[in-house]
DNA sequence: TGTACATCAGTGAACGCGCGTTCACTGATGTAC
DNA sequence: TGTACATCAGTGAACGCGCGTTCACTGATGTAC
């Protein structure tokens, strides 16, 4: 039995090897974006990051295992984006503070590719699927507290936090696809705004106190 | 060159090779919908079709195309149910209609998965994009009509029913997903509806005529 | 700081399977008389 | 309706490529003194 092996952070991640897991992680999703996940070969991902297949198998066990690390990483990171973003919202001015939120979500073309297909992988597996629903919270826990502040801010109170939350993210992922299968027009981003305009003023009411 | 040859409806289309087609074609979405569209084999197809590769080649060019092929003519279908089921609401209780109309809206787990990914692949591919957009169009003008009219026995009119439609479009698509995504829980499909209700209401005015 | 050694991370060749694609063939289907 | 023939549709074997996966190896990195 080993002694004094310095174990404590499992089995050791150097420099070296932290830098090829970027690496590949940033090919895997070039390639997904472009050939789909289901198309996309272990050679085609390594080339693309500059190694040989048998580095991949030094750092990952399979094509699904480097799915699922590169979307949450990512996910996790574009998350964070907002939150940055939003944290720089001027507080007096409630409408800016909703359009900035909305303006802080990116629509970007090959991300929501790759999240389209990692989203029909998830109705097929039972884990992944909790993984997106946890992603979903996340989101919700980062963006709600944000717009329901701007709405307060507004004179309006939201009744039912949860299922504005819902509704948000069910308008973003519907209308997203909307804008990026226009890629030259404008009208779906418009669209997409008034939707949201619209649901928000659903899901609030006016606080006017002139009920008794 | 051929003189009295029968080709009026081009090559020829016989029963047998019909039959074929169409069982390949079911094969093909229960394939897609269980393994991901990338990772289906001609071979997986082919075997649960009980024919064999030859068979395949005979009847298609490529995966490609029978994915294509099989995504309109399934869409087309599930159109046509959908128109049908509207025609057969009662015209008396606006309110029904409307939830008629949303219960007509199939929430389908393999037929979402296989849209999905179509998606996906039509987001990278100038020609399918324009074959989404077309059905969108066609859903529309079957879906809003109806859904029109049904306001207007509650005693409101849309201004913009362009806009609407839209609007719908983006809730179904990303409302399914949700539903899909909590298959135990009745929650996501409560939402779903409430979600519907609202956009109604906030895309459409009363008519009560008690202005100038 | 320098040297000697140990371990690690990625290399690249090798193996073999599975799949796409082709094609000569044969049984099924259709046509002419 | 029956027979002879022509065409068609699907068969199944064959070929070969590309890819997943393994592994002995070596240059890179880290450690001890």
């Amino acid at each position: 039995m080993g002694t004094t092996a310095p174990r404590a952070t499992g089995p050791r991640v150097t420099a070296r090897r932290a830098e090829t897991r970027r690496r590949v992680l940033d090919a895997a999703l070039q390639v997904f974006a472009e050939e789909g996940f289901g198309r996309s070969t272990v050679e085609q991902i390594c080339e693309r990051a500059g190694y040989t297949r048998g580095a991949f198998y030094s750092n990952f066990s399979s094509l699904d295992e480097l799915f699922l690390v590169m979307w949450e990483e990512r996910s996790g990171r574009m998350l964070a984006d907002v939150r940055e973003a939003l944290a720089d919202v001027p507080p007096d001015d409630p409408d800016e503070a909703i359009r900035a939120a909305l303006a802080a979500i990116p629509v970007d073309d090959a991300w929501y590719r790759v999240t389209a297909e990692f989203t029909a992988h998830a109705l097929r597996n039972r884990p992944l699927r909790r993984v997106m629903a946890a992603r979903e919270q996340a989101i919700l826990d980062t963006v709600l507290p944000v717009v329901v502040d701007a709405l307060a801010r507004t004179g309006r109170r939201v009744p039912e936090p949860a299922a504005l939350g819902h509704a948000l993210v069910a308008v973003h992922d519907g209308t997203a696809l909307q804008v990026l299968l226009e890629p030259g027009s404008e009208e779906p981003r418009r669209r997409r705004e008034e939707l949201f305009m619209h649901v928000l003023g659903a899901y609030s009411t006016p606080v006017t106190e002139e009920a008794p």
